[in-house]
DNA sequence: GAATTCCATAGGCCATACCTATGCAAGGCT
DNA sequence: AGCCTTGCATAGGTATGGCCTATGGAATTC
């Protein structure tokens, strides 16, 4: 059974006429009537009684019939979808990120993506390096935008540098500039209990690393807030935070911003994305707008 | 796109491993790539991201499967079900038979067909022959059984003649045979009122137009009745009544037989089918169940 | 009865699906 | 580290078979 016989047959069952379903089917009759001879000879019985100037459908012609068009349909309907997929009129993207990044350069990305492939559908998920890395083996994330390095628990992953950002303290400009006003070391965060992100931010993690490569302990005057909230905290004057440069020139008014000198704490983001499986298609057009972008 | 690609594509979606889908399909490695690739190309996607080891589904790919699996599933059904009604283990005949013909010669060769081919449905119509050679030719019916000559209004059939049969009169052992016993003459009915089937019944006409061609108008006791009636009331001894002969025969005990001399009275059934279409293959077999029967 | 209509058949050509042999890249083993 | 195995892709040759034109043959029309 091919295709093209049962696109044939269905000419000749709604013409009920050889001569003119050849010509809609765009062949020469004996080749229409070969095929349809040959689907005959194939299923073992007449499709169509041929009296003259009276084409008729037998009853396994009438029992093929509605099958042959839900097959043709369906065969329409695949070229159709995968087609769609193809040309980025739909499909998803299941972007994991760390909060940080969300905030930060997601946004304008995901909205000039959003733009040029509306049918696609993006799935942001919000987590720690940690989490999202192992969602990425999973299976159950596309890409990722991650702080290098990599957990080491990483398996097979593929990663693709973004951008290196410095991390900088912001402050409320209403209480004396930590160190003074010029830019700070790490050291000089001391004796400055820090508004600090909950477990799970990477941003945690590297300052509380740089703080304990300058020899003690940083100290919180509160923690445990998504980066909105610290912004929020800081911008009321409980304390100085670091964070990403980018989120700082966001963050709007109401926020003092303070350089560390040297730049010791900087981090750097990645896209990343398993070794061994290729993205969909609309997640290797994402990627490419990140790279293109950033890159 | 072909039923073959989709059958490789399939084995591979399922298997993750092109070798062993290939083995499965019972072809070469090479010629399955080949045709995947052709699919890929044809269809404008990627369906498979190859990557050493770990065959696994694009997103287009994902989206073919399902329609793949349906498509060679409706495949299969039609095969089947074409198969089935070409083998006569589904189906069905839509008979017509006149009343006369339904309660004499139909019961046997009904049980014999069915018993021979259990799956097939037997839709028996029972009417006049003039709305039995309406039916056919609205394709209402495949067969009918009626009796010669056609209607004049008969549109093309052909018909094959089954068997020519007497009639003869029935009547009940309790009142004095008519005629006194010997074969009895159509005109020895003009003084005995009969039991009349109801107007559709062939045999009423046959039997009003043998009196009228003797010159006079049989008078009936009662009439209206079906085959089963009649005999009952000929048994109740209302009257006799002009019946088939193999009708007769069956009738069972509680009749008495008398023949028309010179035997006058015949009808001849044939087997009707349309000219133009072909009946369908269970009802051809029955035909030739009947043909060879009879004719 | 000649012409027309319409499906089937015949024969040649070419596309393509299949095969075997080989290439090439990635792990795995000694 | 280097060889071997594994596994998909590529190359080239063969043959099946689908499509074409030309023709046959039966039934209907004028």
């Amino acid at each position: 059974m091919q295709f093209q016989q049962l696109v044939y047959f269905v000419a000749v069952a709604e013409t009920r006429h050889f001569t003119r379903a050849a010509e809609r089917v765009h062949v020469a009759q004996p080749s229409l009537s070969q095929q349809i001879k040959a689907l005959e000879r194939e299923l073992g019985a007449e499709l169509f009684s041929r009296a003259r100037g009276n084409i008729a459908l037998t009853d396994a012609g009438e029992a093929l019939l509605p099958l042959a068009r839900r097959i043709l349909a369906d065969a329409d309907t695949a070229r159709l979808e995968v087609q769609e997929l193809a040309q980025l009129r739909r499909g998803r993207v299941r972007l994991g990120a760390t909060p940080s990044v969300c905030t930060g350069l997601l946004p304008e990305v995901l909205l000039a993506f959003h733009s040029a492939h509306p049918g696609i559908r993006l799935l942001i998920e919000e987590s720690g390096s940690l989490d999202l890395v192992r969602e990425l083996a999973r299976g159950a994330l596309d890409l990722a935008l991650i702080a290098l390095p990599l957990p080491p628990s990483a398996p097979a992953l593929t990663t693709v540098e973004l951008l290196t950002e410095d991390l900088v303290v912001v402050s409320s400009p209403d209480r004396p500039a930590p160190g003074g006003g010029g830019p700070l070391t790490v050291a000089e965060l001391r004796d400055q209990p820090l508004v600090m992100f909950r477990h799970g931010y990477d941003l945690r993690e590297l300052t509380v690393a740089a703080c304990r490569a300058e020899g003690f302990e940083p100290s919180f005057v509160v923690e445990g807030g998504e980066m909105d909230a610290v912004l929020g905290f800081v911008r009321a004057g409980l304390g100085p935070a670091v964070v990403p440069a980018m989120v700082a020139e966001r963050a709007g008014p109401g926020l003092r911003t303070t350089p560390l000198a040297g730049s010791p704490l900087r981090r750097t983001i990645a896209l990343a994305h398993r070794t061994d499986v290729a993205p969909p298609r609309a997640a290797r057009e994402l990627m490419w707008d990140l790279i293109g972008r950033y890159a």
